[in-house]
DNA sequence: TGACTATATTGCATGTTAAGCATATAGTTA
DNA sequence: TAACTATATGCTTAACATGCAATATAGTCA
């Protein structure tokens, strides 16, 4: 059972979601990640961490910088299951779309910002993150 | 997204997942889980109220009852998915099996407990609810 | 009608999550 | 070594989730 609710638990946050539809094109480092999402590095980095830590992606260090990718040979059912799941829905996302879009002109030597946006984070793009509370009950079951 | 996300965290909490469980043995009226699970009225009211926005179950009246069972002609997508794979999955909890054996010989009318617990609530069975957070991060990539 | 039963709603306490900033760590380069 | 870059960790805060008690609502039955 925990194995399991700690699957779903890392799938039902937009963020997360977000980042495992960008991994589905290609790996990426951490700051590449951040530049996409708009969102501060640490909150990037933690995120990533707990899809670690559910089985769904996985890290590998290259100089610099960490790459995160899918994890490729999946073990926990759960995980496996989900992601092929996931690998079809929200490909029609407007957000998603954009965001997957971005991804192979990324240019890890061209972001923007520096990764430390405790340093200069006035000019940062601010996103406006979406909640998405489970306690909104609108009756809810068209696809 | 905001759709998947609903589903998603519908599916994320053990209680919900052991109410999901059991009525995928049979449909049952609100009391009958309440007795199962052994907490609150409400809170089974309020775990229902969610599955049900959520689209993964029904509710219909029958006399003084209300019947929630899983929803049957799923037109949502996520639910519809994410139900198909439930049903093969933690079958073999030990929790879950016991309840779901315990399902068959569940009559309405033997409940033990009163289903306001305001009024005699001092022999009531407190089960210890197990927690899961999220940001217990060990790296947990087995089935 | 009044007592009773099943369910839903409200309000509150507590625990969890997700975000940010500040800072630490580790690796790179001058 | 020192400055710089990329990433991780710790702390704080606000929002959210989960549980219970109290109460409201609705249906049943004497």
């Amino acid at each position: 059972m925990e194995r399991y609710i700690k699957v779903m638990k890392a799938l039902a946050d937009p963020t997360r979601v977000k980042i495992l539809k960008i991994l589905q094109v290609k790996g990426l480092c951490v700051c590449e990640i951040r530049s996409l999402l708009g969102l501060a590095q640490p909150t990037i980095s933690k995120h990533l961490k707990l899809l670690e830590g559910a089985g769904l992606v996985s890290s590998y260090k290259e100089k610099m910088w960490v790459h995160y990718r899918l994890t490729a040979e999946q073990s926990n059912v759960y995980a496996k299951t989900a992601m092929e799941n996931l690998h079809d829905w929200l490909g029609d996302d407007p957000e998603i779309k954009d965001l997957q879009n971005i991804v192979p002109s990324l240019e890890r030597h061209e972001i923007p910002e520096k990764s430390s946006p405790s340093r200069n984070n006035q000019s940062a793009k601010k996103v406006k993150t979406y909640f998405y509370p489970i306690n909104k009950l609108t009756k809810d079951n068209q696809s």
